[in-house]
DNA sequence: GCCAACGTTGGC
DNA sequence: GCCAACGTTGGC
Protein backbone atom coordinates (compact mmCIF):
# COMPACT_ATOMS: atom_id res chain seq x y z
CA UNK A 1 0.00 0.00 0.00
CA UNK A 2 1.11 3.18 -1.21
CA UNK A 3 1.80 5.58 2.13
CA UNK A 4 2.26 9.33 2.57
CA UNK A 5 5.30 11.30 4.31
CA UNK A 6 6.43 14.75 5.05
CA UNK A 7 10.13 15.52 4.72
CA UNK A 8 11.92 18.21 6.39
CA UNK A 9 15.04 19.91 4.35
CA UNK A 10 16.31 23.03 5.01
CA UNK A 11 16.68 24.91 1.95
CA UNK A 12 19.78 26.58 2.53
CA UNK A 13 20.97 22.63 2.26
CA UNK A 14 19.11 21.43 0.00
CA UNK A 15 15.60 23.26 -1.33
CA UNK A 16 13.08 21.96 -3.83
CA UNK A 17 14.46 24.09 -6.66
CA UNK A 18 17.86 22.19 -5.57
CA UNK A 19 16.30 18.81 -5.24
CA UNK A 20 14.43 19.45 -9.14
CA UNK A 21 17.56 20.56 -11.00
CA UNK A 22 18.93 17.58 -9.04
CA UNK A 23 20.56 14.72 -11.91
CA UNK A 24 17.58 12.11 -12.65
CA UNK A 25 15.90 14.74 -10.03
CA UNK A 26 16.52 12.18 -7.45
CA UNK A 27 18.64 13.17 -4.18
CA UNK A 28 19.72 10.80 -1.45
CA UNK A 29 18.17 11.76 1.68
CA UNK A 30 21.21 12.17 3.91
CA UNK A 31 22.20 13.12 6.86
CA UNK A 32 19.32 11.67 9.34
CA UNK A 33 20.68 10.93 12.75
CA UNK A 34 17.38 10.31 14.62
CA UNK A 35 16.37 6.61 15.17
CA UNK A 36 12.17 6.98 14.37
CA UNK A 37 13.51 9.11 11.23
CA UNK A 38 15.75 6.80 10.17
CA UNK A 39 12.96 3.47 10.95
CA UNK A 40 10.67 5.20 8.70
CA UNK A 41 13.15 5.19 5.82
CA UNK A 42 14.70 1.82 6.63
CA UNK A 43 11.30 -0.21 7.64
CA UNK A 44 8.14 1.63 6.36
CA UNK A 45 9.13 3.61 2.91
CA UNK A 46 8.20 2.05 -0.58
CA UNK A 47 9.40 3.44 -3.68
CA UNK A 48 6.40 5.17 -5.51
CA UNK A 49 5.35 6.63 -1.42
CA UNK A 50 4.46 10.27 -1.73
CA UNK A 51 5.96 12.79 -0.20
CA UNK A 52 5.76 16.57 0.94
CA UNK A 53 8.99 18.43 0.55
CA UNK A 54 8.86 20.82 3.59
CA UNK A 55 11.02 23.73 3.79
CA UNK A 56 12.66 24.33 7.49
CA UNK A 57 14.49 26.09 9.40
CA UNK A 58 14.05 29.32 7.21
CA UNK A 59 12.39 32.48 6.77
CA UNK A 60 9.57 31.25 5.21
CA UNK A 61 8.88 27.67 6.47
CA UNK A 62 6.07 25.31 4.53
CA UNK A 63 5.65 22.94 2.44
CA UNK A 64 7.08 23.80 -1.07
CA UNK A 65 6.51 21.01 -3.46
CA UNK A 66 6.03 17.09 -4.03
CA UNK A 67 7.98 14.40 -4.40
CA UNK A 68 8.14 10.51 -3.88
CA UNK A 69 10.42 8.11 -2.92
CA UNK A 70 12.52 7.14 -5.32
CA UNK A 71 14.61 3.88 -3.96
CA UNK A 72 14.67 1.59 -1.37
CA UNK A 73 17.02 2.13 2.04
CA UNK A 74 20.42 2.24 1.59
CA UNK A 75 23.79 3.05 3.85
CA UNK A 76 23.76 7.03 4.34
CA UNK A 77 27.80 7.06 3.40
CA UNK A 78 28.41 10.12 5.27
CA UNK A 79 28.26 7.98 8.28
CA UNK A 80 31.45 6.37 7.67
CA UNK A 81 33.08 9.93 6.62
CA UNK A 82 35.63 11.35 9.40
CA UNK A 83 35.22 14.88 7.52
CA UNK A 84 31.50 14.92 7.29
CA UNK A 85 29.36 16.50 10.04
CA UNK A 86 27.54 13.69 9.55
CA UNK A 87 30.33 11.14 10.83
CA UNK A 88 28.97 8.68 13.01
CA UNK A 89 32.18 6.55 14.62
CA UNK A 90 30.39 3.67 15.82
CA UNK A 91 28.82 2.71 12.29
CA UNK A 92 30.80 0.54 10.04
CA UNK A 93 30.15 -0.32 6.44
CA UNK A 94 29.65 -4.36 8.27
CA UNK A 95 27.35 -2.63 10.38
CA UNK A 96 25.73 0.53 9.41
CA UNK A 97 23.53 2.48 11.45
CA UNK A 98 22.01 5.14 9.20
CA UNK A 99 20.23 3.85 6.18
CA UNK A 100 18.37 6.49 3.83
CA UNK A 101 16.41 6.60 0.56
CA UNK A 102 16.38 8.64 -2.34
CA UNK A 103 13.47 10.71 -2.83
CA UNK A 104 12.49 12.37 -6.36
CA UNK A 105 11.47 15.94 -6.81
CA UNK A 106 8.20 16.16 -8.96
CA UNK A 107 6.63 20.08 -8.72
CA UNK A 108 7.41 22.89 -7.01
CA UNK A 109 4.07 24.31 -5.41
CA UNK A 110 3.37 27.31 -4.82
CA UNK A 111 4.15 27.96 -0.70
CA UNK A 112 1.84 26.73 1.68
CA UNK A 113 3.27 28.17 4.90
CA UNK A 114 3.00 26.75 8.53
CA UNK A 115 0.30 28.83 9.36
CA UNK A 116 -1.57 27.69 7.20
CA UNK A 117 -1.58 24.51 7.87
CA UNK A 118 -2.32 25.37 11.44
CA UNK A 119 -5.09 26.82 10.32
CA UNK A 120 -6.57 24.06 9.02
CA UNK A 121 -9.24 21.94 11.18
CA UNK A 122 -8.83 19.30 9.29
CA UNK A 123 -4.75 18.87 9.80
CA UNK A 124 -4.87 19.43 13.58
CA UNK A 125 -3.54 15.85 13.92
CA UNK A 126 -0.54 16.41 11.33
CA UNK A 127 2.55 15.26 13.13
CA UNK A 128 4.45 18.61 12.22
CA UNK A 129 1.80 20.66 14.30
CA UNK A 130 1.64 18.85 17.63
CA UNK A 131 3.34 20.41 20.09
CA UNK A 132 7.37 19.79 20.35
CA UNK A 133 7.59 17.68 17.16
CA UNK A 134 11.15 17.93 15.80
CA UNK A 135 11.24 14.50 13.59
CA UNK A 136 12.37 15.27 10.18
CA UNK A 137 10.35 12.37 8.59
CA UNK A 138 6.69 12.19 9.47
CA UNK A 139 4.01 10.28 8.13
CA UNK A 140 1.02 11.85 6.99
CA UNK A 141 -2.34 10.35 6.05
CA UNK A 142 -4.26 9.61 3.26
CA UNK A 143 -6.91 12.40 4.55
CA UNK A 144 -4.19 14.68 5.59
CA UNK A 145 -2.41 13.88 2.04
CA UNK A 146 -5.52 14.95 0.17
CA UNK A 147 -6.31 17.92 2.13
CA UNK A 148 -2.93 19.25 1.61
CA UNK A 149 -3.06 18.40 -1.87
CA UNK A 150 -6.41 20.41 -1.98
CA UNK A 151 -4.94 23.48 -0.29
CA UNK A 152 -1.81 23.55 -2.56
CA UNK A 153 -4.29 23.63 -6.19
CA UNK A 154 -5.94 26.99 -4.53
C1' DG B 1 17.48 1.16 34.52
C1' DC B 2 17.52 5.87 36.42
C1' DC B 3 18.29 10.51 35.60
C1' DA B 4 21.08 14.78 35.24
C1' DA B 5 23.55 17.09 31.95
C1' DC B 6 24.11 18.23 27.57
C1' DG B 7 23.05 18.74 22.55
C1' DT B 8 19.77 19.59 18.82
C1' DT B 9 15.73 21.21 16.48
C1' DG B 10 13.17 24.74 14.61
C1' DG B 11 9.70 28.40 14.99
C1' DC B 12 9.58 32.90 16.39
C1' DG C 1 19.46 34.88 19.54
C1' DC C 2 15.91 32.84 22.52
C1' DC C 3 13.91 29.02 24.34
C1' DA C 4 10.69 25.01 24.71
C1' DA C 5 10.76 20.42 23.83
C1' DC C 6 12.79 16.42 23.04
C1' DG C 7 16.73 12.97 22.23
C1' DT C 8 21.15 11.09 23.65
C1' DT C 9 24.85 10.12 26.69
C1' DG C 10 27.07 8.22 30.44
C1' DG C 11 27.90 7.73 35.43
C1' DC C 12 26.03 5.26 39.01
Amino acid sequence: MKHYWLMKSEPGEVSIDDALNARQQTVPWTGVRNYQARNFMRDAMQVGDGVLFYHSSCAEPGIAGLAEVASGPYPDDTQFDAKSKYFDAKATPESPRWMMVDVRALQKTQLLPLAELRAQASLEDLLILKRGNRLSITPVTPEQWRCIIKLLHK
